[in-house]
RNA sequence: GGCCUUAUCGUCUAACGGUUAGGACAUCGGCUUUUCAAGCCGGUAAUCCGGGUUCGAUUCCCGGUAGGGUCACCA
């Protein structure tokens, strides 16, 4: 057979192996991003997989919580927990009974020994090589007759050549490590589970995983990695580490310590998931022309391990949040509407004009002020939307311009006569012909004559009850012919108390 | 402390020895203008430092410096 065909067609499958503690923040998920675009641009297989075997770590519904976070994002497994799959159960501590097989294996080829020292004689061998600024390495403390291994105890790979490391990974070229990079590590604990040095490779064997994608704090770790493939006399998958994420203030790698959130409270602000992919694939990647707009299937054609940067970058919502913007401008107009009503509470739903078409009229110009995702949640906190659906209630003074020149004792009857010629003029308009061209058209001239400021404010205002607020065309159009004139008369109502 | 790794505008980045070092976000200015947005146009702003290699270094090599990681019965 042919070799190069033979790899040229071997199939991608990649994996998702999270531990159940808690939600996921942005560094979980690009890891999972990468790894499910890369097996998607392959029609490769994405493996979620949960590595439980932490038990003391564990956080209860993590496991929902996660699948209901690569859910909102879009990012889809053909096997996993929920669905399962060929290579059932994907549960580690599930598997118990598969790593005890391979360790098995590793005991009669003489290279797993149990490990008999007490928890305070190994905190006391760590403490000295620490006293001596020397790394701790549990080789240099190996027993020379290990009992035999009961599973009480812990069991450790037998390091069997203590060299220099390196091997290729599809990020960083070649990477290299020390000989104190090796070590006797812990394949399975005293509890029985096995650490997710040692399950994670067996469960990559076992399901045929052909790249691992993981953020560099495993760098470290690979020479152990690669040891136990060896000994296990296994091929070793493609390896591609990703770039940290770093804080935005402050120089550390972003952890939930730091403040890094649980990704759905960005869902629950008003982010979309197809920006938060975006977002996330371009904080360690980036692509070979200058877009910066991409959605998820753009960037599942153009993802490329060989693109993968080598340094960390800094999660910056500001970016996020004009990326955020700019997939709200090319969602379609029901999606739009969709958006909208999702972020709009309950109270603002029960107001006597909330209809199906005020929501279709407002969207435009709601979405024009959105600027950061979480816009949408303020505007309606804030009682900004409130006025589309209800009349403003405001004060009388509140409908003169800040640098109105009415300053006469009759300042309340000259401004309630303005309000009344507009209403005129816009009377002469026809029930058709009322849109915001047309309206402005006919007031117009009126505002020249008298002042732009002491016209329009008070119109925008009796309209919108509000100082900042689309334009007084735009909506008197929205509210069309009938409740544009009843709300200008209510403000001359008001002027006249 | 050992080992590993990284280094371009404030931020995210492009450049695979030869560019006026490009783009985006942010910022600043202008246009528009009835407020707030939006939009359009424009500006400021970067190769960590020091050696080498080369006709020529952001780019390759070495050393420093700084950041990050790791040295768990956590992943």
């Amino acid at each position: 057979m042919n070799h190069n065909m033979n790899i040229n067609k071997e199939k991608v499958v990649t994996r998702f192996a999270p531990s159940p503690t808690g939600y996921m923040h942005i560094g979980g998920v690009r890891t999972a991003l990468y790894a499910w675009a890369y097996a998607r641009k392959y029609n490769g297989t994405f493996i979620l997989r949960i590595e439980d075997t932490d038990k003391d770590r564990e956080v209860k519904g993590s496991i929902n919580h996660i699948i209901e976070t690569l859910k909102w994002l879009g990012i889809n497994w053909d096997e996993g927990p929920d669905i399962g799959g060929p290579h059932m159960p994907y549960l580690q501590s599930e598997r118990l009974n598969i790593y005890k097989k391979y360790a098995n294996i590793l005991i009669e080829k003489g290279l797993a020994y149990a490990d008999p020292y007490t928890e305070e004689e190994l905190n006391a061998f760590r403490k000295k090589a620490e006293n001596e600024k020397i790394p701790f390495l549990y080789r240099n403390h190996r027993p020379e007759n290990p009992p035999d291994w009961d599973g009480t105890m812990p069991l450790r790979l037998k390091i069997k050549e203590i060299k220099n490391t390196e091997w290729h990974d599809e990020v960083r070229g070649t990477l290299k490590a020390g000989p104190e990079a090796l070590d006797d590590f812990i394949l399975i604990k005293s509890d029985g589970y096995p650490t997710y040095n040692f399950a994670h490779i067996i469960d990559d064997l076992e399901m045929g995983v052909t790249h691992i994608m993981r953020a560099d704090e495993f760098i470290s770790s690979v020479p152990k990695f690669l040891a136990l493939y060896d000994a296990l006399d296994i091929e070793r998958p493609h390896m591609a580490t990703l770039p940290p994420i770093m804080a935005l203030d402050g120089k550390k790698k972003l952890g939930k310590r730091d403040g890094a959130k649980d990704i759905l409270e960005y869902r629950d602000e008003g982010y979309l998931p197809e920006a938060m992919i975006n977002f996330l694939a371009y904080i360690g990647w980036s692509p070979e022309d200058e877009r910066e707009i991409l959605s998820p299937k753009e960037f599942v054609e153009i993802f490329d391990l060989a693109r993968i940067h080598h340094s960390g970058g800094k999660f910056n919502v500001e970016k996020l949040d004009w990326i955020n913007k700019e997939h709200l401008k090319l969602l379609s107009i029901d999606e739009q509407e969709k958006y909208i009503r999702k972020f709009i509470p309950e109270n603002i739903k029960q107001l006597p004009g909330y209809t199906d078409e005020m929501i279709k009229k407002i969207t435009p110009l709601i979405l024009e002020r959105i600027s950061k995702g979480s816009d949408i949640i303020s505007m309606a906190g804030n009682h900004e939307l409130n006025y589309f659906f209800e009349q403003p209630v405001y004060d009388k003074n509140s409908l003169f311009f800040k640098s109105s020149k009415i300053n006469e004792a009759n300042k309340y009857e000259l401004l309630s006569k303005y309000i009344n010629n507009v209403i005129l003029l816009l009377n002469n308009i026809s029930d058709t012909d009322f849109t915001k061209e047309k309206i402005k058209e006919s007031i117009w001239p009126y505002t020249e004559e008298i002042g732009r400021g002491d016209i329009l404010w008070p119109m925008r205002y009796a309209l919108s009850g509000l100082e900042k607020s689309p334009d007084p065309f735009v909506l008197s159009e929205i509210f069309g012919k009938e409740e544009t004139i009843a709300r200008l008369n209510l403000a001359i109502q008001i002027l006249r108390k």
